[in-house]
DNA sequence: TGGAAAAACGAACGTATGTTTACTTCCAGC
DNA sequence: GCTGGAAGTAAACATACGTTCGTTTTTCCA
């Protein structure tokens, strides 16, 4: 019968999205070819497709299952953090620099690949990018009506905080010289001193 | 003897430029290809290699003026801002968002397609962008010197700065919801708030 | 106005690319 | 041990791409 699960093949297709996104990641998704993929597996082109149906598929479900695996991450630290608005805050705050240093290339490609994508499928990952950034404007709008932030334009403000945060992906490295939480704990206080009403400041 | 300057030939080639910029923006300098940018410009492809050296030379070119009227701007700014610390860098920070929203093809280009470059094309280039951070991060030091500002980190908070400063490129319209005006000031505000020292605040 | 350089044309070259196809190899289950 | 489907190979196909080249057209100074 067929060759059960946890074969060569799941190994092959795991080692194939791995290989992608680094290519991906480094020369971008038009400047990828299929042959240096192929090299980078250890296989032929051809036997590529004995796992990816093609190569706008491929790209397309690296993308999905980052933006779900972000927003998965997302609600879990949300829920982990109380029902204290400023725990939710810092929060999805925290939890949003952290992935976007520990898994930057997925997210970087999530962020800079939109355009390679076709139209329907384009559709599918703004969606679920939409989805994230509610998650953001509905904490921002929750301050605002508790009087605890100052935000003088809601979704404006949630691009340039997200920009700001995510802007970290393009030039983070694990050997750097700061780590991670000091970094985490620097990029929150930026953005948080950035909207917080001054007269609730010590 | 040849042609002279101002005839057809000059008119064509800021043509190619105009037309490349928005190609390279929409699709990705590895996606476009110069059989479209020809048909936008109106000339045959071949013809194409009277005004450039090669597509590599074409975006090294692009990237090149585009970073350079970016400098020259900035420090333009800079010096009608006057002396005082607190002006220079409002002035840095307002010219900054206004420049990424005018300009923000030539910007998205210059900030995404570095990879693309031939490696000493890309130093040039980063040289240049080198340059510009240095612009920030000396304010920045010098706002700390002055017990102005609160930077725990100068080079990560400037990155910060203008990762959340540069987004606005990428979602602005100039038929947006908000002027140009709202948005320098909310974003020149929201980056503001973010470093200044508290009691300092009114 | 004649002539020479510049600019555009039209067609081709060589190669790289995504994908397909026919064939072989490997392994689990009857 | 036979068998059938999954996985891999080797080679090819069709096309798209950056670039070149010989020729023709346009432009403007002498």
């Amino acid at each position: 019968m067929a060759r059960t699960t946890g074969s060569n093949g799941a190994r092959t297709h795991a080692a194939i999205r791995a290989a992608a996104t680094g290519l991906i990641y480094r020369q971008g998704f038009a400047a990828m070819n299929l042959r240096d993929l192929a090299a980078e597996v250890g296989i032929q082109p051809g036997s590529l497709y004995n796992h990816i149906d093609s190569k706008q598929a491929l790209l397309f479900d690296l993308m999905q299952d980052h933006m779900a695996a972000l927003l998965a991450g997302t609600d879990a630290a949300l829920d982990a953090a109380g029902p204290a608005l400023m725990d939710r805050l810092r929060a999805f705050l925290d939890h949003h620099v952290l992935y976007h240093m520990e898994r930057r290339e997925e997210i970087a490609i999530a962020n800079s690949e939109l355009r390679a994508l076709e139209p329907e499928n384009r559709a599918r990952i703004v969606a679920l990018r939409s989805a994230y950034e509610a998650r953001l404007t509905a904490l921002l709008r929750e301050g605002v009506a508790a009087g605890l932030l100052s935000v003088p334009d809601v979704a404006v403000t949630a691009y340039a905080m997200l920009a700001m945060l995510t802007g970290i992906c393009s030039w983070y490295r694990p050997d750097g010289r700061l780590g991670k939480e000091e970094l985490v704990a620097l990029h929150t206080a930026l953005a948080l001193n950035g909207i917080l009403r001054r007269q609730h400041q010590a």
